[in-house]
RNA sequence: GGGCAGGUGGCGGAAUUGGUAGACGCGCUAGGUUUAGGACCUAGUGUCCUCGCGACGUGAGGGUUCGAGUCCCUCUCUGCCCACCA
């Protein structure tokens, strides 16, 4: 027999094209035994696809084929969250449509992903930049809209004074525009909201009903950041207004001794007096030119200024003067504290700065110097409470003075951006149906018309809303949208009283289309609803889902966020969108750090499919380290996979196969089947190939007493992990007909585990000093015959007293002297 | 400042959860082999020495235990995330 080299490429393309024609990856949606294996889709870049990708992807890809193999029925779709501002930079550099740049990509994403052997489902491939897809992101934003989750407010945007373009958060680096350097204003704006606060108390109990990965749950739990608390009023002295303050520490309301407001508290214009108003407005003016680096960096450093108006003390009836300070934030709470400076660092911090008074009322023995006591203890100097705990007094007092109040550290999400490559916001105005509204006729208007005076939703008709096609992509000078230019597509009518009504000109941000796909991937061509009810009960929610540290409180929060508005609106019938969540760790670059293209550390997948082969890739980046830890990148590594499967290749071609193998390599054989399966199910990726090549080597040792039986059963265990070879050696050499994927994933034969020698430790004092070999589940006494006989136990035992000896079975025997 | 991980050979990392520390891979050393290539094979590879049936050894120090990388206490260093949240 001549021995034909190994050669990655050849099979490869072999297989892959076979795989294609067997349409062997598409699942059977309407069978039964559903299993649903979910990776998160990539933003199909200019740069194409990531080794980090390939991480993550082959890792549920393991998973996958050994379901299959189980006789799953696995549902392992992929698309592509195709919306996104590299095209539309890239658009406004050369002016080169993002359709047609990301339509370039998509295109190569997908080649590479399939050159990995990855064996998604590609007849369900969605793309959020479809029409056809997005039609039904729009149609939740209506449903959103309708139900009264979808608000106007007026918020800050990031404004390039340079680009004069609306930039993300993500686009501005320490104060100044990532791509131009130039200076970035805030600039106010109405944008849409979606009250994802509302759902924020369901966001953490259903936590409970998940199995994510115990940080995960924290993260998000603490992104959530529930407060229990007190809203207590202030009543102003001089006006009827008062200053409504929330406090999760009502039992310190005798300290109080000043209240602070934000800079953008409603209030402030009304109660500043005559002569502060030039120091107040110039204040205002100065920290909002502050970015929100300089107000981090500040630290410490507390700033304000009086107003010149007072408050009165509930309680005491005291003159409480009133501040305005930035270290008061306008999102949180109220916007406005009661300040307590003995007993919070911050007011304490701020009291030393301008000379205000320190009223301790609650006892603590040891009070530092130059710092508030925030923790809890007896009432002093609180009238009646004095002497009260402050678990007492919390109750009470807030019962006196004010009310309970559970607030949130979460903010409504900002639904809105004013750029073009993004879905188009399916609402529209229309001041015929504002006036109506206004004059108080609300007579079948949902709730999101009657919260948005003259908006509402498109009927589901008119759905999808097109994006149009432009060539200007720049912002206006006013920061609308570019879309703001296009007149006829603006210019629409009314859908409720048919006259003439003008578009939303924002778009939506990426995170929409990215909300739900793992909900369309069931029923991916349907034109009539996002998917089939009874397809949708059956598929979600998704069994294990696989995806970055970094979305935990974005992109994982907001599709649960849109998957509980789902089940509320009776679309689907599971509150929570995935079982299980998985995270990988980054694939950092050979020096440890992160991966970048402006550190030219980058690896691309392509380049080591060529030279080493897609099944030494995938062993890989599988055998690198821990799953969900961050490892650095190391081209070495490759070399070790490539000798591996060199061998395993060398073996197969040259050595022929008996009918009763030797019972070693039968029994190792059975150990590493257990201990792979359950590597895989673990994600410990790393140890289940380490045990591959350790039971490789036995093989080699013995390769003419190997059965065929075992070199099949080897190949089964490789072929989740290296599928091409698994599948060539299946066929060329064990001469199976039929797919390896086909074939059923074996169970363990435990009797042939049952090995017929242990090695037990000899231990003398606690110090190894030798082992035995003995039968299994041996006695001490036999174990304890067989050690006296070993030279160095005997020497270390001799003429001393055995106190005691521990002896735990087929581990270890303990000579304690 | 807060939270979460983590610290084991030259490197990436194993260790059945308290029972033979360093599996597996890379690298390195020696020898072999070859029509010379990130080739292959064999042996070795934690540290130290007086080279043994030796001593030491999992960030540092202490403790519990017959026995600790693993459990407890004190400290220290590194990475990631959040950050004036009343």
């Amino acid at each position: 027999m001549t021995m034909v080299p190994y050669n990655p490429s050849t099979i490869e393309e072999k297989w892959k094209a076979r795989w294609k024609d067997m349409g062997i990856f598409e699942v059977d949606i309407a069978g039964t035994r559903p299993f649903y294996c979910l990776v998160e889709f990539p933003y199909p870049s200019g740069e194409g696809l990531h080794v980090g990708h390939t991480r993550s992807y082959t890792a549920l890809d393991v998973v996958a084929r050994k379901k299959r193999m189980e006789g799953e029925n696995v549902l392992f779709p992929m698309g592509w969250d195709a919306f996104g501002l590299p095209a539309e930079n890239f658009a406004l550099k050369t002016g080169r449509h993002p359709a047609e740049t990301t339509e370039k990509n998509i295109a190569r994403y997908r080649e590479q992903l399939q050159s990995l052997g990855l064996s998604f489902d590609w007849s369900r491939e969605v793309s959020t930049i479809d029409p056809s897809y997005y039609k039904w992101t729009q149609w939740i934003v209506t449903k959103l809209f309708d139900t009264g989750l979808a608000y106007k407010k007026k918020t800050q945007v990031n404004w390039c004074t340079s680009c004069n373009v609306v930039l993300a958060n993500e686009e501005v680096e320490g104060g100044v525009c990532e791509r131009c350097g130039g200076e970035v204003i805030g600039k106010e704006k109405e944008q849409w909201m979606l009250e994802i606060t509302a759902y924020a108390q369901r966001l953490i109990d259903d936590l409970d009903q998940v199995s994510y990965p115990a940080r995960v749950k924290k993260q998000q739990i603490d992104w959530i950041g529930k407060s229990k608390g007190a809203l207590i009023q202030f009543s102003l002295q001089n006006t009827d207004r008062t200053i409504e303050v929330f406090t999760t520490r009502p039992d310190t309301l005798f300290g109080v001794t000043y209240l602070v407001l934000a800079p953008e508290h409603p209030l402030v214009k009304d109660i500043v007096v005559e002569d502060k108003k030039d120091e107040v407005s110039a204040y205002i003016t100065q920290t909002r030119k502050k970015s929100q680096q300089e107000r981090i960096a500040q630290g410490d450093i507390k700033t304000g200024v009086w107003t010149g108006s007072y408050a009165s003390h509930p309680a005491t009836g005291e003159a409480l003067p009133v501040w305005i300070g930035d270290y008061v934030l306008m999102e949180y709470g109220t916007g406005a504290v009661m300040a307590v400076p003995a007993h919070d660092q911050r007011d304490y911090e701020f009291a030393h700065a301008y000379n205000l008074p320190v009223r301790p009322v609650i006892e603590s023995d040891n009070t530092p110097q130059n710092e508030a006591y925030e923790g809890e203890g007896t009432l002093i100097n609180s009238g009646e409470y004095s002497g009260k705990t402050s678990q007492e007094a919390r109750n009470t007092i807030t019962k006196d003075f004010g009310e309970e109040k559970v607030i949130y550290k979460l903010r409504d999400w900002v639904f809105a951006r004013q750029r073009y490559w993004g879905e188009p916001m399916p609402l529209v105005f229309c001041v015929t149906c504002k006036e109506q509204i206004e004059k108080g006729d609300t007579e079948g208007r949902t709730q999101g018309e009657i919260r948005n005076p003259g908006w509402m939703s498109v009927t589901q008709e008119q759905l999808p809303v097109i994006l149009p096609d432009i060539k200007e992509y720049k912002t206006t000078e006013d920061g609308e949208s570019p879309l703001a230019r296009v007149d006829e597509w603006v210019k629409t009518t009314c859908p409720r009283c048919g006259g003439a009504a003008q578009r939303e000109t924002d778009t939506m941000p990426q995170w929409a289309g990215s909300s739900w796909y793992y909900i369309r991937y069931i029923d991916s061509q349907n034109n009539t609803s996002l998917g089939k009810k009874e397809l949708l009960d059956k598929w979600l929610p998704v069994d294990w889902y696989n995806g970055g540290m970094e979305h935990t409180t974005l992109h994982l929060l907001y599709s649960r966020f849109w998957h509980k508005f789902l089940y509320d609106q009776g679309v689907i019938s599971s509150p929570e969108p995935y079982m299980k969540r998985t995270s990988h760790g980054l694939i950092l670059g050979e020096g440890g750090e992160k991966m970048s293209k402006s550190k030219g550390n980058v690896i691309n997948p392509d380049d080591i499919v060529k030279e080493f082969g897609a099944d030494a890739l995938r062993l890989y980046i599988l055998f690198i380290g821990p799953f969900e830890e961050s490892i650095p990148w190391n081209n070495n590594g490759l070399i070790g996979m490539e000798r591996f499967l060199k061998r395993v290749w060398n073996l197969y071609q040259t050595v022929s196969f008996v009918d009763k193998g030797d019972g070693t390599i039968e029994s190792e054989t059975q150990k590493t089947l257990k201990k792979v399966s359950h590597d895989i199910d673990a994600l410990k990726y790393n140890t289940a190939i380490a045990a591959l090549m350790s039971l490789f080597k036995i093989y080699e040792e013995k390769k003419n007493e190997i059965s065929k039986e075992s070199a099949k059963l080897f190949l089964l265990l490789l072929s989740p992990f290296a599928p091409f070879i698994a599948e060539e050696l299946w066929e060329t050499v064990c001469h199976e007909t039929n797919s390896i994927q086909k074939s059923e994933w074996p169970s363990v034969d435990e009797k042939k585990i049952q090995t017929e020698q242990v090695t037990i430790a000899i231990q003398v004092n606690g110090k190894m000093r030798g082992t035995v070999t003995v039968p299994p589940a041996s006695n001490e006494d036999v174990v304890w015959e067989e050690a006296i006989q070993q030279k160095q136990v005997a020497l270390y035992i001799e003429g001393k007293d055995i106190k005691k000896k521990i002896f735990v079975k087929d581990k270890i025997l303990n000579i304690v002297l």
